[in-house]
DNA sequence: AACGACGGCAACCGCACGTAG
DNA sequence: ACTACGTGCGGTTGCCGTCGT
């Protein structure tokens, strides 16, 4: 595939943006907008390449960009998420209004992973490092089956992603051709639509939940507030069972309620060894089936947003958001933030301007030797709240 | 004061993917 | 179906400021 390279032209500069340089790129983008990167340089009057450009616009000046320190939330959420998805920072960053993903990208190299390190976790797996001496007393099993639970999950998100995506595709068919769809005043996707079985086999393959009584799978949900996710279905009730109709994913039949009861029970609920091994290579075949990893959820909020412009469905960012807050009142984060503030004692408060928000690192008292277990676990167990506590009724999860 | 080590961060690089022609 | 282009993304690099010796 001929891919011309962007850089290559000689007379184009590299390295650290001049004032002057970032005022003729922001006067050019306020005045005409971004349009073609590549034709961008020439048409601004700079001698850079456009992606050189387009990685200055979007990461330093844009006009809705935070700087400086991160909260203690926000470290918060990014260690969450990247529990749940990994290194995909563009995915964190939805979550994270006004920071990009490069920004939090280099936060968690210098410092997230470092303290993650610190406190005897694996900053890659999430995992407690010392998983070896755990395993006696079963936290191995635990911690390894909590990991599980979140690649799962991971998986779970791309799948998300990817219907969202096929609705995106599908929403510009209305507006190229919206003869050939229910128009759409309001953009609420209200119509049913049969190409949808065709291009996107999960959706055709029944979101249980969701198609029940609308059989055109979850577009036909209406989302007015309503819309069922068809993850959303993924409901971690300990007593009814979930809907799981991903059937793409072939996950139909997993029992996820064994996975999911458990998060805020952490001892008790954990995946039942059976259970789990019967369908591993249902999970595998999940999280294989997830081509696409580049997926993430901002493309879910954001195609749904353009989509469908619906207001109810801009409440799905809040409630992701929301959910996560909540994981932090409720005592996740303290175990981080009261490294954080270890930290900050130890090291003379260097990073105590942290936000001073929240200063909920009470209780915490990580850190150190005995406590080492259960800060992980409840660091796990808080996690599995983060996607637990995400309602089955939400329109998003 | 000089020097090296280290950390933080902006920017670059190259691959992957989507799309238009 | 193929190709070129535009863009997104994650990994890496290199500059610069700070700290310790």
């Amino acid at each position: 595939m001929g891919r011309s390279p962007c850089c290559d032209k000689v007379g184009l500069k590299k390295g650290p943006w001049t004032p002057e340089e970032d005022q003729k790129l922001l006067a050019y983008i306020e005045e005409h907008g971004h349009g073609s990167w590549r034709a961008l340089p020439a048409k601004a009057g700079l001698q850079r390449c456009g992606k050189s450009c387009r990685l200055r616009w979007t990461n330093y000046l844009r006009p809705d960009i935070k700087r400086g320190k991160f909260s203690v939330q926000e470290e918060q959420t990014i260690i969450q998420l990247h529990a749940l998805l990994g290194n995909r920072w563009s995915a964190i960053a939805t979550h994270l209004p006004k920071r990009t993903d490069n920004e939090i990208k280099n936060y968690w190299n210098t410092h997230l992973k470092k303290r993650l390190t610190k406190m005897g976790i694996d900053p890659v797996t999430h995992k407690p490092k010392n998983d070896a001496l755990l395993s006696s007393d079963g936290q191995s099993k635990n911690a390894a089956n909590l990991s599980h639970m979140a690649q799962w999950e991971s998986a779970r998100l791309e799948a998300e992603a990817r219907l969202v995506r096929e609705s995106k595709l599908r929403s510009r068919s209305f507006q190229q051709h919206p003869a050939g769809f229910a128009p759409s005043a309001s953009a609420s996707a209200s119509t049913s639509d049969p190409g949808v079985s065709k291009s996107a086999p999960w959706i055709s393959g029944g979101w249980t939940k969701s198609s029940e009584g609308n059989s055109g799978g979850i577009l036909n949900t209406g989302f007015s507030g309503d819309l069922e996710s068809p993850t959303s279905t993924l409901t971690f009730s300990e007593n009814a069972p979930p809907v799981m109709c991903s059937t793409g994913l072939g996950l139909s039949s997993m029992p996820i309620t064994e996975f999911v009861g458990t998060s805020s029970t952490s001892e008790t609920g954990i995946i039942k060894e059976e259970g789990d091994s019967t369908h591993l290579p249902e999970y595998k075949e999940a999280i294989e089936n997830s081509l696409s990893f580049t997926t993430n959820l901002q493309d879910m909020s954001m195609s749904i947003e353009t989509a469908w412009t619906s207001e109810s469905l801009r409440a799905n960012n809040a409630h992701v958001n929301n959910v996560i807050g909540n994981v932090m009142e409720e005592g996740f984060t303290n175990l981080l933030l009261s490294d954080s503030m270890d930290q900050s004692l130890s090291e003379g408060g260097k990073e105590s301007e942290n936000s001073g928000g929240s200063g909920d690192g009470g209780e915490g008292g990580s850190g150190s030797g005995s406590d080492c277990y259960e800060d992980n676990k409840n660091y796990w167990n808080n996690i599995l709240n983060l996607v637990n506590s995400s309602p089955s009724d939400s329109p998003m999860f």
